[in-house]
DNA sequence: TCAATAGTTGAGCAATTGTTCAACTATTAA
DNA sequence: TTAATAGTTGAACAATTGCTCAACTATTGA
């Protein structure tokens, strides 16, 4: 019943089923880290880039406006299916939209989306 | 049956239930998207970012080498739970490991991995 | 007012996924 | 060799998710 010896005196979580091996590191780590909720901030804004479709949506708006029934024309998917994903990366602030009449244009919101794409570009195509 | 009436000459999808409204762009932006393959690469990374226990991995180990026991005491986690996550992000290569007797240091891959995170973190605090 | 088209929405389904559990391998020290 | 600990792995389960379908709203033009 080593499993508390090191942990007894810190405030450290119970659920780990092992010692802390190097204290100092977890306990520099345990201050560096952000609050819980920028954790699910973070993932939930990031979830949007982990897609297939919706990273094609997000690239091909980052270039240049387009309307729902274009998106769907050039993904090959349906009005409904393209018009969920949108509203999702819109609650997200990734992208925004301005109506023309029947038509509702949509374009990133700003450069950041192609920041991060660029990002994930170069780290793919770096090893290879 | 006005489906096909601009689509018809173009090799342009069968899937949309609608008419293509601007040709144009569609076409410019069909020859600006990048290969189908491309953007399931992308897809695959970035989905590692939207899950708050991989951003907190990534987010820690972005700082500081840790081996699997301490992220699991960080994060409150049984090893395999810690060690499962570690593998896949291990397999997107945007973390390395590295033996130590029977310990496994972990640490970020490159600097990619912070920079996508501080992107995401600019795009949260900017607007509130 | 009515028809046509653009876009949105909620329910439902199949597929994916994060975690747990139990059993396993790897390394070290006695 | 043996015990102890670090780490890995595959199966299984609950929860999430992307798409479809059908019905809906919004806008325009006749």
């Amino acid at each position: 019943m080593a499993k508390k010896s090191k942990t007894e005196e810190t405030n450290a979580p119970v659920r780990c089923d092992c010692d802390i091996i190097h204290e100092d590191s977890v306990r520099h780590a345990k201050a560096d880290m952000l609050e819980s909720q920028m954790y699910e901030d973070l993932a939930s804004l990031l979830k949007h880039f982990g897609d297939p479709t919706r990273v094609r949506i997000l690239h091909v708006l980052a270039k240049r406006e387009l309307c729902v029934c274009d998106l769907a024309a050039l993904l090959d998917l349906t009005k409904s299916a393209i018009s969920h994903q949108l509203k999702a990366l819109r609650l997200s602030k990734l992208i925004r939209s301005r109506r023309e009449g029947q038509v509702v244009f949509y374009t990133v919101a700003d450069d950041h989306v192609a920041q991060i794409l660029n990002m994930a570009l170069d780290h793919i195509c770096e090893d290879k």
